[in-house]
DNA sequence: CGTTGGTTTGATGGAGATCAAGCCTCGTGG
DNA sequence: CCACGAGGCTTGATCTCCATCAAACCAACG
């Protein structure tokens, strides 16, 4: 949790993140209030409950934003990639737990003075209105790909929404990347098992769609087979 | 689609819409370029594909956000109720069909000028973030309502979630409300079949949990036991 | 090494999908 | 006024996919 002065002229996601939306001047100010912090897998950014007191842009890494339910099992409600925002400007507390999936690089801003920025500079009001939007749409994207749909169209599903993920642009997704989660956080995010997944990965490699790389790795063989099986 | 100037005095949800951020004078600058709109049940207000260039604010009824899948089947990804806010301001294409449920009353914009209008009026602009982190809250609420529940959870909370909208507020659940939606409806947004949220639906009556009222009328006989059963 | 956390594989059972009738209820027209 | 039909709803019988239970495997690490 070391407070460093941000170094936003080399930051990777300076022309993604919401803050983008500023010009230098604007940005040097905001600089100003946040704090860069680092995160370990595991590590917990907010906790569901906690005073909803601080917000953040994540630079590198990955974030889960989850949920215990009554029976203690942990259900992953979205997953966070390197430009998005977490944090809840409007609620007094945090409905969710936002934890680490991998290593991660993150920009921390005290809410109060964030949100004060934000009515100076409107710019970032409607930059994370934008974000929110996206979050929305890739929250349904995800309950459409989880309803009515086998493990099989699921996982295949799964893959290509973390290929592209892992590339940055949609357009373009990457054939050869790693999982930034474990099989456990796959079934949770799908509605599945540990189990299931595991047989419906041992599956798509044995009919020649995917290979693994280990417990993480994944490289697609054949992308459009795949996207043939995840639309079902 | 008649064009009525907009009565935004007698508006019933003048104080819970994104417009309650406005000023008198604010809000009669935006009213000048809406319209009012009635749409009857199965009536269609966005396409998905169209272009994107209308936003509204529900007035009365309900609406449904949906999408057709790869194999014709509706999914239903979300429910607006009145002061709620539809339309894609960052998008240039709808991504999902917006269909009544109910005969519904809207206001109704043009984007463009929507646009402009949020530009010049931040406070705006920041009621729009904050529906939308509502709505996604509520995205996130439902993925938690249907991943690993059993039918039974899915439809005990559905009916409790559909008590607190019929009342408009969270703190007092209405125990006596008809459903905006048919069967169909309700399997496609908890993921279930039509027979399986029927037989879930009889199987409360006959433990006397609800009352059924002809096919939509719903009254609470034991609402303390119903939270139990959502709850698992 | 042994331990630990994650993963794979196998055997079994059950919740819910699917298939198939029958049943209300409302609106239309003879 | 009643017959009729069309949607929507309920109920039953069967089947299937996935959860569950159980055990072995694998790699990293002290």
């Amino acid at each position: 949790m070391a407070a460093n002065p941000l170094a936003c002229a080399s930051c990777p996601v300076r022309d993604r993140a919401a803050c983008a939306a500023l010009d230098d001047g604007q940005r040097g100010e905001l600089s100003r209030l946040g704090f860069h912090r680092s995160l370990k897998r595991g590590d917990t950014l907010f906790h569901a409950g906690d005073d909803s007191d601080h917000c953040a842009t994540l630079i590198s890494g990955a974030l889960k934003i989850a949920q215990i339910d009554a029976s203690g099992t942990e259900h992953i409600l979205a997953l966070v990639h390197p430009a998005g925002f977490v944090g809840e400007l409007f609620a007094p507390v945090a409905h969710h737990d936002v934890i680490a999936l991998t290593d991660s690089q993150l920009c921390v801003f005290p809410r109060r003075q964030y949100e004060e920025v934000v009515t100076r500079f409107p710019a970032l009001g409607r930059a994370l209105l934008r974000r929110s939007s996206e979050d929305l749409f890739e929250s349904r994207a995800l309950m459409a790909l989880m309803t009515g749909r086998t493990a099989g169209q699921r996982v295949a599903g799964f893959l290509l929404a973390m290929a592209n993920a892992a590339s940055g642009s949609p357009c373009h997704p990457a054939s050869s990347f790693d999982l930034p989660v474990t099989r456990g956080e796959i079934a949770s995010l799908l509605g599945l098992t540990i189990e299931t997944v595991s047989r419906q990965l041992t599956r798509l490699e044995k009919d020649r769609v995917i290979a693994r790389n280990g417990a993480r790795g994944i490289d697609f063989l054949d992308a459009a087979r795949l996207g043939t099986l995840a639309a079902g």
